[in-house]
Parts: structure tokens; C-alpha cells; sequence
DNA sequence: CGGTGGCATTGGTCAGACCAATTACCCCTT
DNA sequence: AAGGGGTAATTGGTCTGACCAATGCCACCG
């Protein structure tokens, strides 16, 4: 019963919450900003507070008096807008491309036939793009494509030089 | 010049010019809402809309009655936010496992001197702990504390037995 | 039957008010 | 003069109500 402390979060919890129990998928129309509010037994401007938020991450979208929708995750921008902040985040861009390697030569360790890779060697990001779906794990697959989206939001170009894709095929 | 389009992230982008503009830095004071409004010619309720995203952003704090504060971009609380919605609804339960077998794995190919283990290696949880921060890798650390968080949520226990454990350490 | 104009709905923005928490400042005491 | 305490000003938190702008629906007209 922590109440008072994190309103707008709650707001956001609460309507993302909504969201799910009245079993809205991608595309589905949300209720009116007014409808929330008495649902929720909170103001306009809070549900808006809450709602711009949700819309500037990319999880739902709003049209002018068309009203609110429930955007497919993929498409997902919040990535793309928070990078707009880090203009000092070249420290951190090691750990992107670092985290990138480490998930991929996870995915490497596991795979036993690697004839799948040889037609695709020769594109950094099929290569990649293939050897991630290998693993059949969804989780780990959405973990993945959010951090490569992360890193191709820096405008950096192939993770690996042909040579080193060459490599990791003959090496395990 | 800019259209009508986007006056939200217009105000959002307007006030990160602002803070540039007066050279603030981590720590700093940003101007009241009320001086906010008035400097860019919105009201209030507008800035809120756009300060209350960027405090959940983690790019600036708001203290009731104090003012709202410039957060270090290290703290980077980003990645909890994408983390969060990586990890959130239908990720099913054999994909949580398996996603941290597979981050783990990675970690251990990475890893050249395996006696830092030895110690850990009776305890499930400090094995593991001791073995992702070997790493030294902040939001790989960060995606796997999010995922191991959320495993744990199911109330599972161990996710190796003593004997994979050991295992682990001779393999390589 | 199809186009079209009006009206209801919905998001966008604003002004003002009041409460709650914090901060600043002044005055009193020592 | 220095320190402490209490009050007023500042600032964020929330709400009410209003009006504008864009959209969508539907009855009406051609």
C-alpha cells in the first residue's frame, strides 16, 4: 500500500494494466483520455501525463480526435529517442557493441550445425540475424534485436569484418 | 520552420536546448515550471507533460517542493526501462531459463582465469553473480540482473545443480 | 445510391485554483 | 553576533473547467 509515493508511475502501471485486462492487442483503439480519467478515478491532465509518456516511448499512438492506439511492440521508438540524450555515450557505447558479441557468441557455443551461416557470411547483418534466430528463444531473440537496434541507433556500421565471421565458422 | 506536427516533442527538445543553452551540468538546478512555461511560451501543464517524461526517462529528478534537478547520464536508468518492457508479459517461463543459461554461457567463454569461481562454486546464486560481473560490462550486468529478477519473481530455486556447477569449471 | 455537410467525440492546449513539500528568510533568543 | 526556530515564499502535485482543432459518424440532400 505504498500510495503516495510514485503517483505517476502507478498511473502508468494502472493503465498499462487496464490495457491487459481488457485484453487489448496491437491495433485496438484505448479508451478516451476522458474514459480513463473516470475509470481510473483520476484527472485528464494525470491520464495525460501518464499517456504522453506511453506515447513518446512508442507503446501506444495518438491521433487528433481520432484517439489512442495500442502500438505492435516492434515498433517500438523509445530507443531511437533515448539515444538522443546520450551525447557523451561513447563510454557506453563499448558496452552495446561488447553485450552485442557476448550474445552472439552465446548463440555460437550452441549451435551445432553451422553449415546455416556459410550462405550468409557474407552480410554482417544476416549473419548476425540468422545466427540469433538458431537459438529458438524468444526472449533472448527480443533482448538481442532491442540491444542491436540500440547500437544501429549510433550510426556504427558491421560489428564484424568478413575475416572474423570466416573465423567464428571454423573455429568450434 | 517546425510545423504544428510534434509540439510535445517540440517542448521536449526545447527544453534539452534550454538546459544546454544555460550550461547546466549533473546536479543542477533546472528552472520551475512556472519559469518554464513563461521562458517558452507553453503552459504549464504543457511542460509537465514533457517534464514528467524525462523524469521517467531518468534524465531529471523532481523533488516536491525542491525544484527539479539534471541526473547524471550515468545512471542511465534507460536500460531499466527497456529492460522492463523486454521482460514484461508472455515471455514464457523456459525462455527465462534458457536466457540466462545462454548469458551465462557467454560470460564463461569470456573468462580466462576460472579460480575466481572456485570459491562460489557451493552456491547457486553467488556462482552466477560472481561470474556475470566478470565480465565488467554494465548493461550486459544490467540485462541479466533484469532477467535473473524476473526468474527468480517465479519463485524457482537453483538454476544449476553442485554438479553442473563444477562441471562448468572444468570444461574449458 | 453516393456524396456531403453538420454534429458528436476525442485529443491539444490553456488558465486558474488549491494543496503539499521544501526552501529561504527574518526575527528572537542566547 | 551567532544560532535556532518559526513563518512566508517558492515549487511541484493535482484538479476543475473551458475552449480549440482534428476526426469520424450519420442523417440528409442531390
Amino acid at each position: 500500500m505504498e500510495k503516495k509515493r510514485n503517483a505517476f508511475e502507478a498511473n502508468i502501471a494502472a493503465i498499462k494494466l487496464m490495457i491487459e485486462q481488457d485484453g487489448l492487442v496491437p491495433g485496438d483503439r484505448i479508451p478516451s483520455e476522458r474514459e480513463l480519467a473516470e475509470r481510473l478515478s483520476i484527472s485528464r491532465p494525470s491520464v495525460r501525463e501518464a499517456l504522453r509518456t506511453l506515447a513518446y516511448l512508442g507503446i501506444v499512438e495518438t491521433r487528433h480526435g481520432g484517439g489512442s492506439f495500442l502500438l505492435n511492440r516492434d515498433d517500438h521508438t523509445y530507443i531511437q529517442i533515448i539515444a538522443q540524450f546520450l551525447v557523451t555515450g561513447d563510454s557506453k557505447f563499448e558496452d552495446l557493441a561488447g553485450t552485442l558479441r557476448l550474445l552472439e557468441q552465446a548463440a555460437l557455443t550452441q549451435l551445432d550445425d553451422l553449415s546455416v551461416l556459410a550462405p550468409v557470411v557474407s552480410s554482417d547483418a544476416a549473419f548476425r540475424e540468422t545466427l540469433i534466430q538458431t537459438v529458438d528463444n524468444d526472449l533472448f531473440e527480443r533482448i538481442w534485436r532491442q540491444v542491436n537496434a540500440f547500437h544501429k541507433s549510433f550510426g556504427q556500421g558491421e560489428l564484424y569484418t568478413q575475416a572474423e565471421r570466416e573465423q567464428l565458422l571454423n573455429r568450434p
